[in-house]
DNA sequence: GGTAGATTTGAGTCTCACTCTCAACTGGAG
DNA sequence: CTCCAGTTGAGAGTGAGACTCAAATCTACC
C-alpha cells in the first residue's frame, strides 16, 4: 500500500543467498539453495529463501526458469535481455540473444492486436559433453 | 512392464474429456476440465482426467502450457508445429508460427554444440478487447 | 451372445513445492 | 543506545498432481 522506496535490507541471510547464487553457474531451485546454505553452515529458513529469491527475480537480479514439474529455478544472469539454452541432462546453461526473435515476437503480437507483450523463450537440448558421455 | 502396442482404449471417460476439450477454445487446466465434466453430469475421477490429459499431451493430441504457478493447461490445437499468443487477461489464444524462429533456435543450439534441441516459445500480452475494456 | 483377461477407473491418501502467519528478532537512523 | 519498520523462521496450510489397488469395463475370441 505505502511507498516502497527502501531497497532490500542487507541481512546475513540475504548475503548468504546472494553468495550461493554467485557460486552456482546453473539454475538452482529454492530447495537446492536452501540445502547448499545448510551444508555451508548458514542457517536460513526455507521461507526466507523463497521470499528472497522471488524478490530478486522481481527486481531482475536473477532469472527464473520454470521446470517441467512446475519447480522454479533461479540463476544470476547478465542484466541485459537474453534467453537460455539449457542442457536437459546436466543443466549446463548458456545465455543467448536473438534480436530477430524479439522483433518477430513484437510483430506477431501487433499483427493480432495484442499489446504489452512479454515472451518466454527457452531452448533445451543435449550439450556436446553429455552427448559424448552417452 | 509388457509391451504397450495397444492404442488408448476409447472409454466413456476419455470420450467425455475429448468432448470437453473440443468445446473449449482456450487453455484449460485439468481441474477446469474436471469441473466442466462434473457440471455436464459426467462423472469422471480427477486422477483419470490427469492421466488422460497427460497421455494426450504425450501423443501430441493436445498442447500443454505451463502456467506461472506451475499449473499445466491443455488445449486441442492444430497438429503442425506452432506457438501461442495468449491474452494474459482473458486467456484468448492465437496460434502463431514463425519459421524464422525455428531456424534461429536450431542455429543457436548447433553453434553451442547442443543437439536434440526442443524449444518452448510462448507470447503473452493483452488482446485488443481486454485493452478496450480497460 | 457369452466370457476370459487385460486395461482402466476412482476414492482416498500421499508428496512436494510453495505460501501464510505471527511472534521474536535485527540492523540502521537518529 | 534506542526505537521500530523491515525481516526472519517454525510450523501449519494450500493446491497440483502422483500413487494404490480393488472394482468396473472394454475387446477379443469362441
Amino acid at each position: 500500500m505505502t511507498e516502497r522506496s527502501t531497497a532490500l535490507r542487507p541481512t546475513r541471510q540475504r548475503r548468504a543467498i546472494n553468495d550461493a547464487l554467485a557460486q552456482a553457474t546453473d539454475f538452482q531451485s529454492a530447495q537446492d539453495i536452501h540445502d547448499a546454505l545448510r551444508h555451508a553452515g548458514e542457517k536460513v529458513g526455507l521461507a526466507t529463501v523463497y521470499r528472497t529469491l522471488q524478490a530478486m527475480a522481481e527486481s531482475g537480479e536473477v532469472d527464473v526458469l520454470q521446470g517441467p514439474g512446475g519447480e522454479a529455478s533461479y540463476r544470476r544472469c547478465s542484466t541485459e535481455h537474453h534467453h537460455h539454452l539449457v542442457c536437459r541432462s546436466c543443466g549446463r546453461t548458456v545465455e543467448v540473444t536473438g534480436p530477430a526473435v524479439e522483433r518477430w515476437a513484437d510483430a506477431v503480437a501487433r499483427e493480432h492486436g495484442f499489446a504489452e507483450v512479454s515472451h518466454s523463450i527457452e531452448l533445451f537440448g543435449l550439450c556436446a559433453e553429455c552427448r559424448a558421455a552417452g
